[in-house]
DNA sequence: CGGTGAACGTA
DNA sequence: CGTACGTTCACCGA
């Protein structure tokens, strides 16, 4: 396979397929399939038929209006869908944040107050109907002030008014579409590798992460104690844990260790005189009173026992031992995917029981200094960039500044993260001079916080500043502004570099497919790929070559290196190499 | 019952 | 060495 499959982030414009379905839960479902000008509407499962072959013989740009409410049925049809526009993910680029229902898409797109997006109607649809921003035309998705109307949900049940719903989706489609070229050069490119991430979420959650069952169970055993056959047996267990901390404060065994308020109380009692009972504050403790490393060893326990027990076993790993949860192809700020469930994090002291299944492999691949590399590709900085040619980015940073490499690092971390003060501040002098165009594209995105402007990501997310912890606007309270232009700082690298995993992500989707591997796991700079184990050589040679790819798409030309360090194993936990 | 903060897991 | 997220728990106020 050289790069002949079809991905989402070809540019290809032209040939486009609008799907759109009737919500579930209300009776039989249907959709409408609009491609070339034609438009048919029938049974799901039918249009499902019909979606599968279009993608075979045209394999177009699928529009709708989320990949959760329309490519949720192709997906689990097991329909390889190559590549789509997702007006919802192409609304949370453009215009920033996470709220992106149709009514707001369109308002948007159209450049009208999203404001004045009407509410769907509370009860009755004979008031609507009176209401002064009721459609005119009952076929109409549109109201009389050009806003979707806002009875869509319930209006968009009739098989009759799909095809109508499909053509508003497609509008709204050209329009993002027109906006995101008109906005920056790479922005529909991204549009088409978020997009992308959308479908791949789906699959995640289709798909789950292949876990060794026995051995999670005993790893969880380690901390939650055996699997409590009653209620009275989890209380037992559950008093014993407690019991191996109170017993050190003989007179206080009633102290509730899951209040923080009694526990600091406790802590006083013995001559531990502490503002909060954060484990970090606690940890040079451990050494001071016994009661205190019982304490943190008992957190740790509980956390498993409580999140990460039994009840989570049971609730999210399916028959098939899969642990599944819901995915989110950007969060609300920088971009990054989310999920639910744990998946997201997972204790370390569990990783063991994550395991590739009978006859298949992990290929592991995380990126390397990604975010250092990041910030040599945004700012453009020729010096910064010649350092990413090192395998270890740090390296010739520190020889560049005459520190040690330690140093370096923690100038480098601390130039782009925030504290310009302490241990890193002398290096940080070095690093002003040395690479002045990546340190003065942290300063401006700094200051762009402080004052409550708006950035956009390399890739083209807006970054809205001035909504940051909405209480206050900017310029009336300094440490607000401080903390807004730390978030700006760091959004413009976080959110940059989720872009560039999103791509390696859907590439690597599309083009290890066909050699039955599964993306498994997105942790935003780490994958997992389910593999066949006779695929396996092949499978991280094109995870590799993914990289490659999507980096040089993502950033043309730039004379930035991009490294991932790739194995096959066969758990989680397995020593990289 | 829903919202909030503490705490802690991941990157 | 900062930011982001999800989950659970106790508490608060309705």
């Amino acid at each position: 396979m050289t790069g002949a499959a079809p991905t989402l982030l070809d540019m290809v414009p032209g040939d486009v397929a609008a799907l759109v379905v009737t919500p579930p839960g209300r009776g039989e479902r249907y959709a409408a399939l609009l491609h070339r000008g034609t438009c048919r509407t029938a049974p799901l499962a039918d249009v499902v038929a019909m979606a599968a072959s279009l993608e075979r013989e045209a394999a177009p740009r699928w529009v709708w209006w989320s990949a959760e409410d329309a490519a949720a049925p192709l997906v689990d049809a097991r329909i390889p869908l190559a590549r789509a526009w997702d007006v919802a993910e192409a609304h949370r680029l453009l215009h920033g944040g996470w709220s992106a229902a149709p009514g707001e898409c369109w308002a948007a797109a159209h450049g009208i107050p999203v404001e004045d997006v009407p509410s769907p109607p509370t009860d009755d649809l004979f008031e609507f109907a009176g209401r002064e921003d009721a459609p005119a035309d009952p076929d109409s998705p549109v109201d009389v002030r050009g806003h979707l109307r806002g009875d869509h949900e319930e209006w968009r049940t009739d098989p009759a008014h799909l095809e109508a719903w499909g053509r508003a989706a497609l509008e709204t489609a050209h329009l993002q579409h027109d906006r995101a070229t008109a906005t920056g050069p790479r922005v529909a490119g991204t549009v088409h590798s978020e997009s992308a991430a959308a479908v791949l979420c789906l699959e995640l959650r289709r798909d789950g992460l292949p876990l060794d069952r026995s051995r999670t169970e005993e790893l969880v055993a380690a901390s939650a104690g055996p699997r409590p056959e009653t209620e009275a047996d989890e209380r037992q267990t559950r008093r014993a844990r407690d019991e191996r901390v109170l017993r050190h404060v003989p007179g206080r065994e009633s102290t509730d260790l899951r209040n923080p308020a009694q526990v600091r109380e406790m802590l006083l009692a013995v001559g531990v005189d502490v503002p909060n009972t954060r484990k970090w504050v606690l940890e040079p403790y451990r050494t001071v009173h016994p009661v205190v490393d019982a304490l943190l060893d008992w957190r740790r326990d509980e956390r498993i026992a409580t999140t990460y027990g039994y009840r989570w076993l049971d609730a999210h790993v399916g028959p098939d031992d899969r642990l599944r949860g819901r995915w989110t192809a950007c969060d609300g700020a920088g971009g990054r995917m989310t999920a639910e469930n744990g998946l997201h994090n997972l204790p370390a002291a569990l990783r063991p029981g994550v395991a590739a299944h009978e006859g298949h492999v992990l290929v592991r691949a995380d990126l390397g200094q990604i975010e250092p590399r990041v910030l040599a590709v945004v700012s453009g900085d020729v010096a910064f960039a010649a350092a990413t040619r090192a395998d270890d980015l740090y390296a010739p940073v520190a020889q560049r500044l005459g520190v040690d490499r330690p140093v370096a690092k923690v100038a480098v971390l601390a130039a782009m993260y925030g504290q310009r003060s302490g241990a890193a501040g002398e290096a940080l002098a070095g690093l002003e001079r040395a690479y002045p165009v990546a340190m003065a594209l942290l300063d401006r995105a700094y200051d762009a916080g402080r004052r409550g402007e708006p950035l956009r990501t390399w890739g083209g997310r807006l970054i809205p500043t001035g909504r940051f912890l909405t209480s206050s606007p900017a310029g009336a309270d300094p440490a607000l502004d401080a903390a807004r232009g730390r978030f700006a700082r760091n959004a413009i690298i976080q959110g940059a570099a989720a872009e560039l995993f999103k791509a390696w992500a859907a590439t690597v989707r599309a083009t290890t497919r066909d050699l039955g591997a599964e993306v498994v796991l997105c942790l935003h700079d780490e994958l997992l790929v389910h593999a066949p184990m006779e695929h396996a050589a092949e499978v991280a040679v094109q995870v590799d070559q993914a990289l490659e790819d999507s980096a040089r798409r993502w950033a043309p030309g730039a004379p930035v290196r991009f490294v991932a360090d790739t194995s096959v194993i066969a758990r989680w936990s397995d020593a990289k190499d």
